[in-house]
DNA sequence: GGCTGGCACTCGGTGCGGTGGAGTGCCAAT
DNA sequence: ATTGGCACTCCACCGCACCGAGTGCCAGCC
């Protein structure tokens, strides 16, 4: 195992990169931190970490730069999530407390995430597989066309046209209605396709194709939405970073026009509740060298989507997690009020 | 007044440049088209169009770059939209065919507008104002908590949450939502104002508190979703750009985050229905070296939104004012179906 | 054994002068 | 009005030397 200085000299070059963007020597190490030991003994214990793989050199007689693993051990073992101030938290708070609907939520909680951290935001919808039906509305546009209108208990709306097989008489919509709202008010999504399932057969048999027709479009959107709704921000941020990066920027770039790799990129969460992909550890290979805070949240104790932050491997790793957790606790209790 | 043959040169060189993004001199533009005249005699017309100041050259000995003054002469008169050809008005109908709904539809739209160009795609949500109403409805969530929704004729659907002053029973509510419907149903959102202004009146005093909050909450939703949504895509390809640009591409990734600049960006529509801004001509001075081609469309003659494209003023106009235009008219098409 | 100062070495970044080539402007001739 | 010829300009590229930060190693010291 490595000796306790190690470690601190790890802590002290992860800082100073982070700080300065420039590979890091033992004299600068030793001047900016009390390590209380020499240059030269900094190199020693230099050579050791990069025996191990927590850091490496661009090239020979530069100095060094925390490697993945590197990181990796800094945000597991030498750091705490580094809090928001009050300030902080008050001004969270304040700005997302005007958002009129969930749209504007979303859109406002991107905005702030991507100034905190002073990177790229992406923000989750809330799911509607994790939601609750707070109410499902059936509207007569015409004499055999329906719109189904979904709402959620975190504000999300969907809808859908439907044509229908016959025509559909004003009583049988408000029965239907009536009956659909009874089973699955309060429901959770996941729930609702063994609750209905039955719904047709207590229908008389000239509505029975509609009444399916229905049906089937309400489990059908709620498949299709799984393929979850995001919203991202602050790609300006991007050029921040490297002055080499033409190819840097591109493929991340790319990387986040792509839904799917970004819901995979949120990804699983672990006990703290927050999870931090590193470099390498992102499956996709534009994302190798970006880092990937990402955490729950929910209008509950449960939580119903994520958001995160994607930035350099070499980021402020205590503070971004500081701010996405704060957004995420906050965007949690605003969706409960709402 | 310039020459025809000075003229010809000019689009040679737009041409050129475009294709190579290097500056053309006098020997290869003789080369690559058949003017019938010498480099000498380029050289003179290029002296030419200098002092009117179409081109310009980035330094003394170096081949000529149009200006933004030389762009707008080449979309004005020099070129004309480069229409689709059949197999790809195909794919862009069957890639549009395909949307579930409006959000849908938008997303669409932007990869298809961003693929087709390799630019930068803006879409806008059809406007509400713009709109006419195809339903409202409101439902009951709690004894004093109202839900209304607003359905367009675009299948726009737009939601607040309603706290009443006093309980409002299922009747008034069933009343209300009979009235409001058939005063609005069919009407253009930019004359509901006026349309609901004397409902209050007609509801008995207990319930005129709640019939007031709910019409002030309809007005307000008008007036907050006139500023619009929009959405964008494509921005990966800034990155084929410039190589010097992260001075290049900051500032536009900056401009689009900001919806109003966007939607200033879309501006004005002239009279063949497309707008080309180059360069300068776009106020937002971080978008100073990039054009916008926008365009409106909408699901009957009139357009309910505008879409478009942006990109450097170094960019191939008539191909991408053709793609533009095609998908303008195909997204109107599918929205008139739906 | 661990820490330190000293020292030779490596290697990227920077500044400089020379060269080549593309492109221009001008002019005299057609 | 067009053209070929010609001198000139200036950027891009190349090789070179130099500087300095940083390293690895070693001998000495606690």
């Amino acid at each position: 195992m490595l000796s306790e200085r190690r470690l601190e000299v790890l802590r002290a070059i992860v800082q100073d990169y982070v700080g300065t963007e420039e590979p890091v020597g033992s004299k600068a190490l030793t001047e900016r931190h009390s390590l209380g030991v020499s240059p030269a003994t900094v190199r020693n214990d230099m050579a050791a970490l990069e025996e191990e793989g927590f850091i490496a050199q661009p090239h020979t007689s530069a100095g060094r730069i925390p490697t993945d693993k590197g990181y990796r051990l800094f945000v597991d073992k030498l750091t705490a999530v580094k809090p928001m101030s009050g300030p902080e938290r008050r001004a969270i708070h304040n700005f997302l407390d005007g958002a009129v609907d969930l749209d504007d939520v979303v859109g406002r909680t991107v905005r702030l995430l991507a100034q905190l951290t002073r990177q790229v935001a992406v923000v989750q919808y809330p799911s509607l597989t994790r939601s609750t039906v707070r109410h499902v509305e059936l509207l007569s546009l015409a004499a055999a066309r329906l719109m189904l209108v979904l709402i959620t208990d975190t504000g999300r709306v969907e809808q859908r046209m439907i044509d229908c097989p016959a025509p559909f008489g004003e009583t049988s919509l408000a029965d239907l209605r009536a009956r659909l709202n009874s089973r699955v008010a309060g429901r959770r999504f996941a729930d609702v396709p063994q609750l209905v399932q039955d719904l047709p057969e207590s229908f008389d048999a000239e509505d029975r194709g509609t009444v399916s027709t229905v049906l089937s479009t309400l489990l059908e959107t709620l498949v299709e939405e799984t393929e979850e709704r995001l919203m991202i921000g602050g790609t300006a941020n991007l050029t921040r970073f490297g002055h080499d990066f033409p190819l840097t920027i591109r493929p991340v770039l790319e990387a986040l026009e792509e839904q799917v790799v970004l819901l995979k990129l949120l990804g699983e969460v672990n006990d703290s509740g927050m999870a931090v992909r590193i470099g390498h550890e992102n499956a996709h290979e534009g994302l190798n060298s970006t880092s990937v805070v990402s955490v729950g949240y929910g209008s509950g104790g449960e939580a119903v989507a994520k958001l995160g932050v994607v930035g350099p491997t070499r980021m402020d790793y205590p503070g971004t997690m500081g701010a996405v957790r704060a957004v995420a606790r906050y965007v949690g209790q605003i969706l409960a009020e709402s």
